[in-house]
RNA sequence: GCCAGGAUGUUGAAACUGGUAGACAAGCACGACUCAAAAUCGUGUGGAAGGAAUUCCAUGAGGGUUCGAUUCCCUCUCCUGGCACCA
């Protein structure tokens, strides 16, 4: 037989007798173990998949000859702009296409050999699985963390659709490299800073790899400092900066605001006597701001430009005058808006004071000694040292001196403490068509009777005028002829048929229009490892309810109690701040609910395992650079085993490589040399010679010592050497039975089919996956 | 600019808490089998010198600790990834 014969003839009795499929009812020992499930376009899996698919499996395969109930799922993450642009560029609609790409992934996926759990396989685009997404949105609203604001967002015009900051890079689109442009709308949020410091807190107490840890922590990015207030010269306005330096305070010199300041609105509202040519001014130069892309002020670089207002803060420790300017190096969403100039002491103030001629007072002396005046920008000093010009701080530690001066402020009312993180509020909304329609219903008239500070919200956000979660759910996504999203950015939805547009209003019974964004894909993503153990053992729902704990969620309380939390998640660390982020933001929240029971502890994934990525020719492989390997092409021609067996000696499952096709053969010449010292053994085959029988022991052992070492570490690669010595040995020596069976069980994490088929062979009855680990 | 990780033969790589550097493969060369080729099997394979045993030099560069360093410490170079006008 050939090897595809005998993949056939395996993976068909897998499935039929449901060899892998968990006891999710009543798990000896529970072992869940998953592994990112896949974003598919309809080219399929590519050879980079399948490596990552075959080490999560090595892991599972080992935990369950461990003798634990692996419960090892898949699904498709088939929402989404990667699987609508594609659906675009084959002219197809990507609801018909959906089915085309999943019959074909499934397909793939099956040929892998993973031990896979496939009667709780899900699609995230399927409405059974996305009314419970729609679910999670209208909890987020009940409990006051989602809401609608006009926000500028990132705009990417080839995509045609809003972006997350998180999905912007340097400027440009993630997807497609367009630089990213502003727009101002009216977009949902989820409050994922309301969780800012759990999230960063329960970093230290989670098994993941360091690099992902940092990045995490530099995303949420906590900052502590003070906010300062200055008064207003002439004004009983004031102006409230951020900084981390409060202690070189004695050196500020002017104020800059950023162009979405509130001052700003007010000085062009003639709130404050500035004259006419300044407001021209002003407001000349906001909207220039306003219009610029990330990428234009990149392209800027660290020129200073900037608008005087015509007034002063005052800086209450010199007393002095400090010009007010407008300029587009502040961010509006930083801080507070607006910075206070310390020219001596950060490059940027530098820059700026230069450009307009503004005073610069050195009040730290570094390591260099230098106490001379800043003229130039090397000697801007923005390390460690002692203060200098500063009153009562002279002669301390720069960081003495910020503990000082913080009271100081904080005694005299100009200052308070605070904390600041980078992380912004997650933006839910897509102006796009293939992902889950928010299932929100907008109601005019509710919303003109709706008088603020009357009907008081026990948490911010629930209550929004005129707006209500869905009751039934799902809301299912029309099949739109034409779904293409279009320039103007209005969601294609709006396009949709009245009937689905309008609806009844739950609380009025009027007319009342549904919401038309869809949700973003990385929500489909954060929460269904929740989902897969209790695929069709859960009913209908009922979203405009805060549900008793257990009753109507979107799994079964029994078996999640049983099976969560995930034991070893295995993916890529391209992930790091985006799905990984979003899943711990959700399970916190579901926790806090009640809807999950806190003995599942505080985290999702106590234990992730980032895989490296296979690379082609150097680069990352992606239909654009046109370096995809196709994993089918190798299986036909040297089977799926001796692919997993190549794919995981590349290197360490944490560092992947370079795919070069040399190197495959060695591994079918490899398990050629195997099968012939099965053969050798083989009922009714010709006799072996007899070896030592002591010295073969001892060989087998140390192998098998090797390899569980090997293995627990992720090193395939020395586990794969390993064997292979060990085969090399046994071909010197001769062999025997135990000797055998010892190999074709270690084998059986790489190389599943081939392992049955021998261990049929040399006549045992039971087959592998019911076999304990050496 | 900041943070993290890395650099070992022709190539992928190995080396446990400091102890024979290069396991295991790939490639290449030669040989066996064959009319021939493929496949398979055998031998060799870091560099230099030598017929050989052997000797010297080698883990990005330089320095240090040590009886002994790929491993620990310092400085530098180059790659790879993340963040970036973040106050």
């Amino acid at each position: 037989m050939d090897h595809k014969q005998i993949e056939k003839k395996w993976s068909q009795k897998w499935k039929d007798e449901g060899v892998y499929q968990a006891d999710l009812k009543k798990p000896k020992k529970k072992y869940y173990n998953l592994m990112m499930f896949p974003y598919p376009s309809a080219e399929g899996l590519h050879v980079g998949n399948m490596y990552a698919f075959t080490g999560a499996d090595v892991h599972g395969r080992f935990k369950a000859m461990q003798g634990y109930e692996v419960f090892e799922p898949i699904g498709l993450d088939g929402f989404g702009i990667h699987s609508e642009n594609y659906a675009i560029k084959i002219g197809k609609h990507p609801m018909d296409q959906a089915k085309v790409s999943e019959k074909h992934f499934y397909e793939q996926l099956s040929r892998i050999g993973n031990r896979f759990n496939w009667d709780n396989r899900l699609e995230t685009y399927d409405p059974e699985y996305y009314r419970w997404t729609q679910w999670l949105f209208t909890q987020m609203f009940n409990h006051g963390l989602a809401y609608r604001k006009k926000a500028q967002v990132n705009w990417c015009p080839s995509c045609k659709t809003v972006l997350a900051d998180e999905q912007v890079e340097s400027g440009l689109c993630e997807r497609c490299k367009t630089a990213v442009e502003k727009r101002e709308n009216e977009q949902w949020f989820f409050k994922i800073t309301q969780y800012a410091q759990r999230l960063l807190d329960n970093i230290e107490k989670i098994n993941w790899p360091e690099k992902i840890k940092i990045s995490q922590r530099n995303w949420i990015g906590r900052k502590e400092g003070i906010n300062i207030t200055y008064k207003i010269k002439d004004s009983k306005e004031t102006v409230t900066v951020f900084t981390t330096r409060p202690d070189t305070n004695f050196g500020a010199t002017f104020v800059v605001l950023g162009v979405e300041h509130e001052l700003v609105a007010e000085l062009l509202n003639d709130q404050f006597s500035s004259t006419n040519f300044q407001k021209k001014q002003i407001k000349e130069y906001v909207e220039k701001t306003l219009k610029k892309s990330d990428i234009d002020r990149l392209a800027e670089g660290r020129e200073k430009t900037g608008v005087f207002t015509g007034l002063d803060a005052i800086n209450d420790l010199t007393k002095k005058n400090m010009p007010i300017f407008v300029t587009d190096f502040v961010l509006g969403n930083v801080g507070t808006g607006a910075v206070v100039g310390v020219p001596g002491h950060d490059k940027r103030d530098f820059e700026f004071a230069k450009e307009f001629k503004l005073e610069v007072i050195r009040v730290v002396v570094g390591a260099d000694g230098d106490k001379s005046e800043i003229t130039k920008l090397e000697q801007v000093q923005e390390n460690e040292g002692k203060m200098v010009n500063s009153g009562f701080l002279d002669g301390m530690e720069i960081h003495e001196a910020t503990e000082k001066i913080m009271d100081y402020m904080e005694d005299q009312g100009t200052g308070k403490r605070v904390v600041t993180y980078r992380l912004r509020d997650w933006c839910i909304s897509r102006q796009r068509y293939w992902g889950p329609p928010i299932p929100m219903i907008y109601c005019e008239k509710c919303a003109k009777r709706f008088t603020p500070g009357v009907k008081k919200s026990p948490t911010p956000g629930v209550g929004m005028a005129g707006w209500y979660p869905e009751e039934n759910l799902p809301v299912v996504l029309p099949y739109l002829k034409n779904f293409k999203p279009t320039d103007d950015g209005k969601p294609p939805l709006e396009r949709a048929e009245k009937s689905w547009l309008f609806t009844k209003c739950p609380k009025c019974k009027g007319k009342a229009k549904r919401e038309t964004d869809v949700s973003d894909t990385f929500l489909d993503s954060s929460w269904y490892f929740l989902r897969y153990s209790s695929i069709d053992k859960v009913g209908p729902c009922h979203a405009n309810k805060v549900r008793p704990f257990g009753e109507d969620l979107p799994w079964d309380t029994d078996i999640t109690n049983k099976f969560l939390p995930v034991d070893a998640y295995i993916g890529g660390a391209e992930h790091a701040v985006l799905h990984l982020l979003y899943s711990r933001f959700v399970w916190m929240a579901l926790q806090d609910w009640g809807f999950l029971d806190k003995k599942l502890g505080i985290e999702p994934f106590p234990f992730l395992y980032g895989h490296g990525l296979i690379i082609k020719d150097g680069a990352k492989m992606s239909k654009s650079k046109g370096n995809i390997v196709n994993p089918d092409e190798y299986m036909d021609k040297y089977g799926a085993d001796a692919l997993r067996l190549y794919l995981m000696f590349i290197g360490p499952y944490d560092q992947g490589g370079d795919f070069k096709d040399t190197g495959i053969r060695g591994m079918s010449r490899f398990l050629a040399r195997v099968e012939k010292l099965v053969d050798c053994i083989t009922p009714g085959v010709k006799k072996s010679p007899t070896p030592g029988v002591e010295l073969l022991a001892r060989l087998r052992h140390k192998t098998i010592k090797r390899v569980t070492e090997a293995v627990e570490k992720f090193k395939y690669n020395v586990a794969i050497a390993a064997m292979m010595e060990f085969v090399n040995g046994l071909e010197k020596m001769g062999t025997d039975k135990d000797s055998i069976k010892a190999l074709i069980l270690l084998l059986a994490l790489f190389t599943p089919y081939m392992a049955e088929e021998w261990w049929s062979k040399i006549g045992e009855e039971f087959s592998v996956h019911q076999q304990a680990w050496p």
